[in-house]
RNA sequence: CGGGAUGUAGCGCAGUUUGGUAGCGCACCCGCUUUGGGAGCGGGGGGUCGGGGGUUCGAAUCCCUCCAUCCCGACCA
């Protein structure tokens, strides 16, 4: 490809709505345009990466006996219907109405679709298993899109999704998934963890995230040096050792005036009821939270939280541990419908199923049996001193909906976590039995009798990969694309204008060509070698060769895009070297 | 949905406070010069100043209103 003939412009600015790296990059170097909010065109350059990366995913998937196929973007909402997602989805969903007024969605994602197919071909399980995937536009009317390709409201995923008979296949299958997921991440070049998630309401039990490590990500993820990874939504709280409190002094109601915050109440149980041993600090207290919670039926129910006073409740742990439920804040009306609880002063000792307030209460797990707590007496300005659990109060049950925070321990001891931020690239989880329920999907088994089939959904972020790529590869003048994915094998620049120079270049051209690589060929005749050098390196191809003032003594240039090192070849060697530099 | 900001040429921006002929840089076109790190000089094309309404002799500028976009938050396989 020419550059006088490429559909391109690259602009010497960053585009004003652009935030992070990768979108001024791809915008910059003409790899996409913004149309609408969230929806991007993929210009040459940008299709080229596109379809490299498509044609990786292809490989993989194929390579773990994956059949390809397509299902339309729009759909209708009957099946959607069946699986109650035409509702669940929210706002998020696109609907459209055809001119009979028939409500229509383009898919956000095709699990109805491809059970529904499955049902329609097969009957027997001697068709099964079966692993179906397609490479797709998928449409979610995102809130707030943002940071240009990385979340868009079309984006391209690959989404497959297995089909078995039992447990053990779906095991396998999903083992296949995770291995064929290495391999596509590996071969895309950028640094990832595979987390542990949270399945979450969907009824699946396996399920992990693939997240590509990066400041810009929107998910946060632990990590311990030992190897335990999850999404911060999956972490769970080692369980201390229970105490034996039976020489603990007894819980004693102390007066602590104008103390409706953790921090007011260590201040002042500092200044009054100081400690032996040393000052109170916000750990020593436990926190009652008190949440609404909105089941998917709009029937409200409140629950109360205990957790250390140094630890907020984190809201997304939160809601994935009561989900499908929502929650809602606990309103000023809230509290005036339930008179027993002292805002600011709420205790263990009304809260629970079974005491004054009826309320469900649930503790952390760190609120094991024995442990002591300054907490609320239920009395405007009194808190109530070494209330011990186990002995003094006991809860409903046990939440994970305290935060996670840098140094605490891994739940498998492996040591502290550290935080890191990640962008979700694939998940795979193991469905189950929810949507072949839902939509009747059953086989015949060996005994003649109506199965239900088992399945497992795998999802990989195919257009989304283009935008972190760049964020995990580039440096100050541009992009710097891995050899696996970049729109060319090479970019040859021509910096000068004597004819010899573009005969060389002409004939390096036809020579890697017929050898079979890809050359993107600056001839640009009247830009001077400054624009072709910035242009090379905002575009990002590995491999840059320049032919220039030293073709007269017949040498070229072969640089890096990476590292930046240069180095000086005879011409009659130059389609060598460079065969054998892109090809390793 | 809440908070903040911004809408002026393809892109990046000034001009708005204090109303008076629509500007700069990049990009684009023509000519000459230039060719190893986003060239120089000269000439040129391109704008319903986000839309509507109002005030005024006169509005990019003041007022009202609507819309759009971006950022933070909420939300989000």
């Amino acid at each position: 490809m020419r550059m006088t003939q490429l559909f391109v412009q690259t602009l010497r600015d960053d585009p004003a709505d652009a935030e992070v790296p990768s979108h001024k990059l791809l915008v910059r170097a003409g790899y996409v345009r913004r149309v609408a909010p969230g929806i991007y065109t993929w210009l040459p350059l940008g299709l080229r990466v596109l379809n490299k990366i498509e044609t990786i995913v292809r490989e993989e998937m194929d390579a773990i006996g994956g059949q390809e196929m397509r299902f339309p973007a729009l759909l209708p909402k009957e099946p959607y219907e069946a699986t109650d997602r035409w509702e669940e989805y929210g706002p998020n969903l696109f609907r459209v109405k055809d001119r009979r007024g028939a409500d229509m969605l383009l898919g956000p994602t095709h699990e109805e679709m491809f059970t529904l197919a499955v049902k329609d071909l097969y009957s027997s399980y001697k068709d099964l298993p079966a692993r179906l995937y397609q490479i797709q536009t998928k449409y979610r009317d995102e809130a707030r899109p943002r940071a240009g390709i990385l979340r868009g409201r079309e984006f391209i995923m690959k989404d497959s999704y297995s089909f078995d008979i039992d447990d053990a296949g779906l095991d396998a299958a999903y083992q296949a998934h995770r291995e064929a997921y290495v391999r596509i991440f590996d071969r895309l070049g950028f640094e990832y963890v595979i987390v542990k998630a949270d399945s979450g309401a969907m009824g699946g039990s396996a399920s992990e995230e693939f997240l590509a490590v990066s400041p810009t990500g929107e998910d946060t993820f632990v990590r311990s040096a030992g190897g335990y990874a999850a999404n911060v939504e999956a972490v769970t709280t080692p369980v201390p050792e229970a105490i034996n409190f039976a020489t603990f002094d007894a819980a004693v109601v102390v007066d602590t005036p104008g103390t409706p915050t953790i921090e007011s109440l260590v201040e002042v149980l500092n200044a009054s009821h100081a400690r032996d041993d040393r000052p109170w600090e916000a750990k020593d207290t436990l926190k009652n939270v008190l949440v609404m919670l909105v089941h998917p039926d709009g029937r409200r129910e409140p629950l109360a939280i205990g957790v250390p006073g140094d630890r907020e409740v984190d809201e997304k742990r939160l809601e994935t541990q009561v989900a499908p439920a929502e929650v809602d804040a606990f309103t000023e009306a809230d509290f005036a419908a339930n008179p027993v609880l002292v805002k600011g002063y709420i205790g263990p000792e009304v809260l629970g199923e079974s005491r004054a307030s009826g309320i469900r209460y649930l503790l952390d797990p760190r609120v094991v049996s024995g442990t002591v707590w300054a907490t609320g007496a239920n009395v405007q300005g009194k808190h109530v001193l070494n209330l011990t659990a186990g002995r003094d109060f006991e809860a409903d049950g046990l939440i994970e909906a305290a935060e996670v925070r840098a140094g605490d321990p891994a739940p498998d001891g492996s040591g502290p976590l550290e935080l890191a931020r990640g962008i979700e690239m694939g998940h795979i989880f193991q469905l189950g039995r929810k949507y072949a329920d839902r939509l009747g999907l059953q086989v015949l088994n060996e005994n003649g009798s109506l199965t239900t089939v088992t399945m497992g959904s795998y999802g990989v972020g195919v257009s989304r990969a283009v935008g972190v790529i760049v964020e995990s590869s580039h440096d100050d003048a541009g992009i710097v694309w891995p050899r696996s994915v970049s729109p060319f094998d090479v970019h040859l620049v021509v910096a000068g204008k004597a004819p010899e120079m573009f005969e060389a270049a002409e004939r390096i051209v036809a020579d890697l060509e017929s050898a079979g690589l890809s050359v993107l060929f600056d001839d640009r005749p009247k830009v001077s070698p400054g624009v072709k050098f910035k242009d090379a390196e905002l575009i990002g191809v590995p491999t840059i060769v320049v032919v220039g003032k030293n073709i007269s003594d017949g040498i070229v240039e072969v640089k890096d895009r990476k590292s930046g090192d240069r180095r000086d070849v005879a011409l009659s060697d130059a389609t060598a070297e460079i065969l054998g530099e892109v090809r390793g």
